[in-house]
DNA sequence: AGTTTGACGCTCC
DNA sequence: CGGAGCGCCAAAC
């Protein structure tokens, strides 16, 4: 057993707008405490089209949207995510503490 | 089957 | 606070 795709992707969508999660966060909240590069791999493998799973809202543990191979796809995930009113500061980082997404204990 | 490669994360300096 | 190093885990070579 190890952390499918489809894990990734059903806990991403629950994200509501304007909050964000840690690759880390999403993979201890699948089962799978270390496997947060996993998670990356999982986001990786969507096609740009894939709308259907809000992988803006996916940032590492620093609150930072992390880098890719392509340019300016950070700055595309950070206006995504100013779009839906999360914040960030001059050093192109936000604060989990206000915007991180709690999972509803239920 | 051994090595390389990452949408990561933490510790050290 | 910025950068480097190392650990992690699965997938691609």
């Amino acid at each position: 057993m190890s952390l499918s795709h489809d894990a990734v992707y059903k806990l991403v969508r629950r994200i509501p707008a304007g909050r964000v999660a840690t690759y880390g966060q999403i993979a201890a909240l699948t089962g799978f405490p270390r496997h947060a590069r996993q998670v990356g791999y999982a986001l990786a493998a969507l096609r740009g089209g894939d709308d259907d799973v809000p992988w803006h809202r996916v940032v590492n543990a620093g609150g930072r949207v992390s880098p890719r191979a392509e340019p300016g796809y950070e700055d595309y995930q950070r206006i995504l995510l100013e779009a839906e009113g999360v914040e960030f500061d001059e050093q192109g980082r936000l604060s989990l503490a206000r915007f991180q997404w709690r999972p509803e204990a239920a």
